[in-house]
DNA sequence: CTCGGGATTGAG
DNA sequence: TCAATCCCGAGC
């Protein structure tokens, strides 16, 4: 194994574009957090993008509120936010200021220095150390950065995004993407589990 | 201030 | 199928 010397920040521009483009783009790239003297590293595998004032979805939908103002800020910023009273999401926001937008980081695959399963947004948050002190941090220079994919370019498949049934039609906007070689991936696409309403 | 729910996970 | 667990946002 050749060590990487050095990942490198990929700047503002790539985070200041279309919330989708931003999505599949960071598919393959490596998440990278750097702090006190540790390293953790893991190659993206699963994205979903929140994108816009009308997705139900997206904690956006109902106006900036204190919560989620960052996503309508520049592009490049993280927005980290607790779920269920015990785990740490972690998204970067895209488009141009005053419009919401964001890409929920949704899966990794160990690469450097993880702790525990990283397949998950709950779990790769857990696994990388990133709590809520990384909220509103510009995610262009460490402590939290993303670097440039290597090697082949993933084979990316779009899907409904993953726990947003109550967002009625948006809810089946295919917005969550997945590097289909992964075994990594949340949840696999692999069987359609019975439909239940 | 009270109340209801959630971009999840892991157990039963 | 459901509980854990707590912050946030809405409403009184």
């Amino acid at each position: 194994m050749t060590p990487r010397s050095r990942y490198r920040p990929l700047a503002r521009d790539f985070f200041a574009r279309s919330t989708e483009s931003v999505a599949r783009d960071l598919l393959g790239a490596f998440l990278v957090v750097e702090d006190g003297g540790q390293r953790r590293v893991g190659r993206i595998v699963e994205t979903e993008a929140y994108d816009g004032f009308d997705d139900r979805a997206s904690h956006a939908s109902k106006g900036p509120t204190k919560r989620n103002q960052v996503m309508f800020g520049p592009a490049g910023h993280s927005y980290v936010y607790l779920i269920y009273g015990m785990y740490n999401c972690l998204n970067v926001v895209t488009a141009e200021p005053d419009y919401p937008a964001a890409v929920l980081i949704r899966a990794v695959e160990p690469v450097e220095g993880t702790q525990g399963e990283t397949n998950g947004p709950g779990r790769l948050t857990r696994g990388m150390g990133i709590d809520r002190r990384y909220n509103l941090l510009d995610a262009t220079a460490p402590p939290l950065y993303y670097s440039a994919g290597t090697g082949p370019a993933p084979q990316i498949i779009a899907t409904p995004r993953i726990g947003v049934d109550y967002a009625g039609e948006w809810a089946e906007a295919k917005r969550r993407f997945i590097d289909v070689n992964s075994e990594f991936v949340s949840r696999p696409p692999i069987k359609r589990s019975r439909k239940k309403k």
